[in-house]
DNA sequence: CTGAAAGCGCTTACAG
DNA sequence: CTGAAAGCGCTTACAG
């Protein structure tokens, strides 16, 4: 019932090699009007070659995995700013002909199962930590490229993508300090010493030291980036830091939780406290007052990340390094100069 | 290098196919301690059956695609709220032991090569228009079952899963009825006869002549649900609509745009106008006011179209009829009785 | 309970 | 420029 080469073979008086090389463009190999021929009858039949048989056979699947951390009963854990990227990736993935399996991933080990099973031709690695990425050995990925995205895991198996989030977080800081303000408090997920949020608070110090100051006297509050947290510490701000005059988040999801537990205790956003963000999602410019923030390349992330694992894929080199996309400030209406109270 | 269920056999000293039947768990098939040893061996050696192989000998591949429409050079058109059901039904497929395709797709045609290309075993349709889903034929999806997501279309082929639309739109209108306003805006999409802004509007209508009234005085606002448009909408809004209290948008997003642009122009929410959105995205409890909408059970949109395409998947019946969720009103801060001008 | 063999639909040297 | 044949790694009747 399903149409195959061998049909299209038949129909046209010819093997089923020639049909398989017109259709794989290898029309060095064959004649002009032949390669007309089967064209037409491909059409005709409406033929379309089997994923698997070519894969099989070819041993390379034009499939390459979004591999993204999931708890193994729960949803992708997909932060906005990741979702943001997925669309992306797959455009770009299509345009240069390949596939997509989006995969949540339970646990490391389950990465070279997907790799395998469907014998990948690639994998981005999207939102997993950096202690997990270089834990991945050349035993679970084999001899698949593989590469993630916002990592600053120091293995030779990943280098990928990422924003320049040192940059970022001094342009922040440095935004914040010119308007005034010296008390600020530092928002963000815990962190070792390797990592985006690790990078970020390298930066935040950076600006400080930029103009002879010290971060000595701001505090950091340890935090997942969720609404819901930065509710909970904007409600309690004053209690926790009275004399704080501006925050910075690692993320405007946080930061607009943070905002809004701030509104809720009668805390004025920029008037009282100043709130700087990381990410610009769409919504930061939706909220009131509109958030002053770090914009990443989110296009340029994916698009990128997809060109270089592709190129791995058709058999090029790793970069060593890896890309670093800049990053700019957004200066909207969360950020003003402290009250001189 | 690859290993493969030849290895397992010789390591096993036993046939390829009694390796097969253990793996597919047809154990009666082989004897308790065969099924042991083997298991054992699967384990140390790492090995991980072909997924390709299995598809092109048992021409079913475990794997559903889920395809989106999207502009040829464009990312996958995905609203807010279709983002939140995507990682949903990666969640819902993995725990039944399938894979996903993610696929944008700029052309309806297509899908049928999505569909055969992978030999998916199924695929959700999220995302497209009534008129392209009525316009599927047999011809294109071939045997493979295929589910759309919030169609309202007649045909037999795709029937799926969506919310009440009627009744949310009903719901939301009774809301603003029974605080007083008469005077409100239908503000969503063109649509024709047939489809979810149809049956919004409808619900929307029968919630006025559920008290006696008419809808004769309401205006229709047609533009696509972006928040842009809201934005536009709510700045014009006292030039456009000077007499009317209230306005339902068929999305909230843009809903949120219509604050915005409203509060812009100093037209006080909910003082001056009162604003209803329908999905109850995340976000709209983040703005200010938080947005009074209709909720729809997203995990329960996602979960049950995977388990009815599963259903049919695996020989199962097609209901004749779609799936209904229930949808229920959330009120927030964004409505209140009309100002007594 | 177990196995030998055919076949799924392709691609890839190899030969002509 | 074209073809016959082997092989990719599985599953599926069929036989014993």
């Amino acid at each position: 019932m399903r149409v195959t080469l061998k049909d299209i073979a038949e129909a046209a008086g010819v093997s089923v090699m020639t049909v398989s090389n017109v259709i794989n463009g290898k029309s060095a190999r064959v004649s002009a009007e032949t390669v007309e021929r089967v064209r037409r009858i491909i059409d005709e039949r409406g033929y379309v070659p089997s994923a698997s048989a070519r894969s099989l056979a070819a041993n390379q699947s034009r499939l390459v995995g979004l591999l993204v951390p999931a708890a193994s009963e729960d949803s992708l854990a997909i932060s906005p700013h990741n979702i943001a990227i997925i669309g992306q990736i797959e455009r770009r993935l299509r345009k240069r002909g390949y596939h997509l399996l989006l995969r949540g991933v339970s646990d490391t080990a389950e990465i070279g199962e997907a790799l395998r099973s469907w014998s990948l031709d690639g994998a981005v690695l999207l939102g997993f930590l950096d202690e997990e990425i270089a834990g991945l050995h050349r035993r679970v990925t084999g001899a698949t490229p593989v590469l993630a995205i916002d990592s600053y895991a120091a293995g030779p198996l990943t280098t990928g993508v990422r924003s320049d989030d040192f940059t970022g977080a001094r342009l922040a800081a440095a935004h914040l300090l010119s308007l005034g303000h010296r008390r600020i408090v530092f928002a963000g997920p815990s962190f070792t010493d390797v990592g985006v949020v690790h990078e970020r608070f390298l930066g935040f110090q950076q600006a400080f030291e930029d103009i002879g100051l010290s971060i000595a006297d701001c505090p950091v509050e340890t935090l997942n980036t969720t609404h819901e947290n930065g509710v909970a510490l904007g409600r309690c701000w004053l209690g926790a830091h009275p004399d704080a005059t501006a925050v910075f988040a690692t993320a405007d999801i946080l930061a607009i939780g943070i905002i809004e537990g701030m509104l809720e205790a009668g805390i004025g956003v920029p008037d009282r406290v100043s709130v700087v963000g990381f990410d610009d999602l769409d919504i930061s410019a939706y909220i009131t007052p509109k958030l002053t923030t770090i914009a990443q390349d989110i296009v340029g992330k994916a698009t990128h990340a997809v060109d270089r694992l592709l190129t791995l894929v058709e058999g090029g080199e790793r970069s060593a390094d890896p890309l670093v996309l800049d990053v700019r400030l957004v200066t909207r209406n969360s950020t003003a100069p402290p009250s001189s109270r």
